[in-house]
RNA sequence: GGGCGCGUAGCUCAGUGGGAGAGCACUUGCUCGACACGCAAGGGGUCGCUGGUUCAAUCCCAGCCGCGCCCA
């Protein structure tokens, strides 16, 4: 016998084991069955596990198991990431506690101890993973820093490189000057804060006491001015155009140039243009072929392109020591508080990230995005919710040249080697570079390769093809490339998902996933975003032991409503653990009653109608919760399930058929197997998305053949072949009059325990059928003491109506005569009502006309019946009165 | 400023061109041999506002108000 509470601590571990040592989770290529491939968004190698992993990955668990249940050839392909700039940082810190520096250590001797730390907690992902139940199949899993990884790096570079859609240039990047990295556009968070404008102004060259004034927020960037830019239409400075103004403090001549770029209506109208440190500038200057000058080094502090006194000191220091010589020199005119966004790095949100003039390695990203947005276009690749298309296309459409080299030392070392005089050799590997640059030489030449790294997007990139193998032709690429669908994070869908697309169309020729669902975010109960400055994270891993992997899975897939985000409260997943020793004790009701699954048993063979019934509701409640996975809606699917394992199955079809298998009626063996059925089908459609205690309590439930799992157990696939229409309008007649007695004696307060005399009038030959046959049911789950038909109505009687039979609880000396009355008129009332609102209806000419047929028949049939039982209750009355 | 989304019961959210739903919370009653992490019954909503389309709008369209996200 199973205890009397569920302690999911004691099973999922074991279950857990067993799946994994069996080798459940494998992907079979030399099978003959389809393929199911969903490649996992490989987690942060040294990470842990949040609320967001937890919703991305219970939701791919319950596709692939569900997959896998539909006789798929399931490959869900695990692995971590490499995540260069986070891990780099991690590693950093703890050299910093220890008082060393990445520099001390030198290159080598650094990523030793990356690798090291790697080796260290690079299992902790994966292991909380396993914690959720999750099924990937391990024996696979990758690493983007593999070899095999490593090597599609190279080759994709390289062959990028050949074709000419990898370059190096020199243009402004966004520059974290405390990493010293050049950061992605998208890693730059533009904050919203106060700020002020400063409106200097600067003297025309050659003329005395003539002055243009320049409005700028970072003053300190005035140093590295190289033009002063007016509108072409602007009246005010036509006259200026071609002249010369005098940069102050620098004393340098700088030009005052037309171009469109400078806004008549903004500030003084004239604008100064510093191309080396803003990137509108920076088109300007290249419009105008003006010199870019860079003032800050690496870390933003003042370089020897500034004037001698400023050198070496910190931009905002700098800012300072600007405007103090400029309101020195009375050239400060005004300062204006206004609102400004500034950028900051997204890591730690407090470094400002500069626009930096470096020579990076780029990627041209717009040749490669129109295959990408052909296929969405075409319907190859299709999104869920579908909204996110317009997302992806606004910024395909506009995409810029991805900038893949960081100045870090963890990640994948950029193959290309540079030689004298500027030449670059880009190959595979050192031997093959020497190889070009002896070619070029015409003898060995010393060759030095790039310092940097990869972007660690450029290698997750590849990872639908290169955790297959690739560039390698391997059978795991011709059968699961490309993949069946993405399940992701709505927030990584440009890092991330485009470039999938855009290197899988480029080197597949073909798409790496035909459907992409993104899910939404996870917040706390109050809709905020959860992180560790605010304290409002919620660990996953403290849910499952308090409640069970199950019941965090469930509340996950319950709430992951398309296009909404989730705002997860304990009480949800409480009230879902709870869900869970609700079948827990299903299953103990069944053991009690040696209900013992039965291979032989066949539902299509049943006679009694409460078990036709349950057939029948159960194949409504498998199509609805198949239906919804496989459209994505995960929360249609939970409450589908929710609602027939605890409404349908336990409050009604157990109750239903309590009093068979207690007293032995002849019907009890074929309700024993029923009931067993049933119980081993819920096992099953709620398998994927509570593995853990349906596969314990499936095990439970009876004798197996050797190796049987729930977990391996195929889908179910009968179907409407054992819906009975007649059980069901059957079955809804009673759930409808046990519910009308119930509640008719809650409003009249009669005693819970009393059992009381139901008298039924006017009942159809039909009703009077089933008013027998379910004698027994009637009498225990309404409390009753018997049920008879009749034609008189005793005095004093509470009546109600169910169909055409009015149903009459003789109790008058438990009853309150004027609160009877008032219970029918009210009931009166509300029928009145609503003939009113249908009476509108049709009388509306213009809808009988229009509306269809069934529409208008439907009002009137409702007008009839709402009619018929006013009557009966109006009778009731009169009877009431009359007592 | 441009784009997308949201506004439905106290809370969290489903949903649909034709009778407003769930879970939780709340109220009341239950030692009914699976379960109080339970059983039964119940109260509670001008479906953000204003117009329009329609025989019919919570749902479609437009505008407005409030909130969120993405992009500049």
């Amino acid at each position: 016998m199973l205890d009397k509470t569920f302690d999911p601590a004691s099973i999922e571990d074991k279950r857990y084991k067993e799946w994994e040592d069996e080798g459940l989770f494998a992907a079979h290529p030399e099978s003959n069955m389809a393929p199911f491939t969903v490649m996992m968004p490989p987690p942060n190698v040294t990470g842990s596990l949040h609320m967001g992993h937890a919703l991305n990955m219970t939701l791919q668990d319950v596709l692939t198991r569900f997959n896998r249940m539909k006789n798929k050839d399931a490959l869900w392909q695990p692995g971590t990431d490499h995540a260069g700039i986070a891990t780099q940082m991690v590693v950093e810190r703890m050299l910093d506690a220890e008082g060393k520096s990445r520099k001390e250590l030198g290159r080598e001797e650094f990523l030793k101890q990356v690798w090291q730390w790697k080796e260290k907690s690079g299992g902790t992902i994966v292991n909380q993973l396993r914690r959720l139940g999750t099924t990937p199949d391990w024996e696979r899993e990758r690493f983007t820093m593999d070899e095999g990884l490593s090597k599609a790096v190279r080759k994709v570079f390289v062959q990028l490189y050949k074709e000419g859609l990898i370059y190096r240039d020199q243009r402004l990047v966004n520059w974290d000057p405390k990493l010293h990295t050049a950061v992605s556009d998208l890693e730059v968070e533009q904050k919203e804060q106060k700020g002020h404008m400063w409106h200097i102004r600067y003297p025309i060259e050659g003329e005395q006491e003539r002055f243009i004034t320049v409005a700028t927020t970072r003053p300190e960037t005035m140093l590295g001015d190289t033009a002063i830019a007016v509108h072409p239409d602007d009246e005010r400075f036509k006259d200026l155009v071609g002249k010369f103004a005098v940069l102050p403090i620098a004393n340098r001549s700088i030009p005052i140039i037309a171009d469109e770029y400078s806004n008549p209506e903004k500030g003084s109208g004239a604008v100064k243009i510093t191309p080396a440190h803003d990137f509108n500038d920076f088109e300007v200057g290249k419009r105008h072929d003006l010199p870019m000058i860079n003032v800050f080094d690496e870390s933003a502090c003042m370089n020897e392109n500034a004037p001698e006194a400023y050198q070496g000191l910190d931009r905002y220091d700098a800012r300072k020591k600007v405007l103090q010589e400029l309101e020195e020199l009375d050239l400060l005119v005004e300062i204006e508080d206004i609102k400004h966004t500034v950028p900051y790095d997204e890591k730690s949100k407090s470094v400002v990230i500069e626009p930096f003039l470096t020579e990076q390695w780029y990627v041209n990203a717009e040749v490669l995005a129109q295959p990408a947005i052909e296929a969405v276009k075409s319907g190859k690749i299709e999104f869920v919710p579908k909204q996110y298309e317009n997302m992806f296309f606004s910024w395909m459409d506009n995409i810029q040249p991805w900038c893949i080299s960081r100045q870090l030392w963890w990640g994948h070392r950029i193959p290309a080697w540079f030689g004298p005089e500027g030449t670059v050799y880009v190959a595979e590997t050192e031997e093959e570079a020497k190889e070009y640059a002896r070619k070029q030489w015409g003898e060995d030449v010393i060759l030095e390769q790039d310092a940097d790294v990869l972007d660690t997007w450029f290698s997750s990139a590849l990872w639908p093809f290169s955790t297959l193998g690739w560039p390698d032709k391997t059978p795991e690429l011709e059968k699961y490339y490309p993949g069946d669908v993405l399940i992701t994070g709505f927030d990584i869908i440009f890092f991330w998902v485009a470039r999938m697309m855009m290197m899988g169309m480029h080197f597949m020729g073909e798409v790496p996933f035909h459907k992409v669902y993104m899910h939404a975010l996870v917040r706390d109960s109050k809709g905020q975003k959860m992180s560790k400055t605010k304290g409002n994270v919620i660990d996953p891993l403290e849910l499952i032991e308090k409640y069970g992997a199950d019941a965090l899975r469930f509340t996950l897939t319950a709430m992951a409503a398309q296009g909404r985000d989730i705002r997860l409260s304990e009480d949800r997943v409480e009230g879902y653990r709870n869900f869970a020793t609700k079948l827990w004790n299903a299953a103990r009701y069944c053991q009690m009653n040696d209900c013992v699954s039965d291979p032989s048993f066949d539902p299509a063979t049943v006679s009694f109608m409460p078990n036709k019934w349950i057939v029948s509701e159960l194949v409504a409640a498998k199509d609805k919760i198949a239906a919804s996975l496989e459209a994505y809606r995960f929360n249609e699917a939970a409450a589908a399930a929710y609602q027939f394992a605890w409404n349908t199955f336990c409050d009604w079809y157990l109750e239903f058929t309590k009093s068979v298998l207690s007293e032995g009626a002849p019907e009890a063996d074929e309700v024993r197997k029923t009931t067993s059925w049933i119980f081993d089908q819920i096992m099953l459609i709620l398998n994927p998305v509570m593995p853990f205690i349906t596969e314990e309590l499936y095990a439970a439930m009876g004798e197996r053949a050797e190796g049987t799992r729930l977990m391996t157990s195929q889908w179910p696939a009968y179907g409407n072949e054992l819906v009975d229409t007649a059980a069901l309008s059957e079955m809804d007649w009673l759930t409808r009059t046990i519910t009308e007695i119930r509640s008719v004696r809650a409003d009249m307060n009669v005693p819970a325990g009393a059992k009381i005399r139901l008298l039924v009038k006017d009942a159809s030959e039909q009703t009077q059928e089933r008013l027998k046959t379910y004698d027994e049911i009637l009498c225990r789950m309404a409390r009753l003491e018997s049920v008879e038909t009749t034609a008189d109505v005793a005095a004093g009687a509470i009546q109600t109506v169910v169909d055409e039979a009015t149903l009459i609880l003789p109790i008058a000396d438990i009853i309150d005569l004027d609160q009877e009355r008032a219970r029918l008129q009210k009931e009166i009332g509300k029928l009145t009502d609503d003939i009113k609102k249908i009476e509108q209806k049709l009388s509306n000419e213009k809808f009988i006309a229009n509306a269809p047929e069934e529409v208008v028949e439907e009002q009137r049939s409702r007008k009839a019946e709402a009619e018929s039982i006013i009557n009966k209750l109006e009778t009731a009355l009169k009877q009431l009165a009359a007592a």
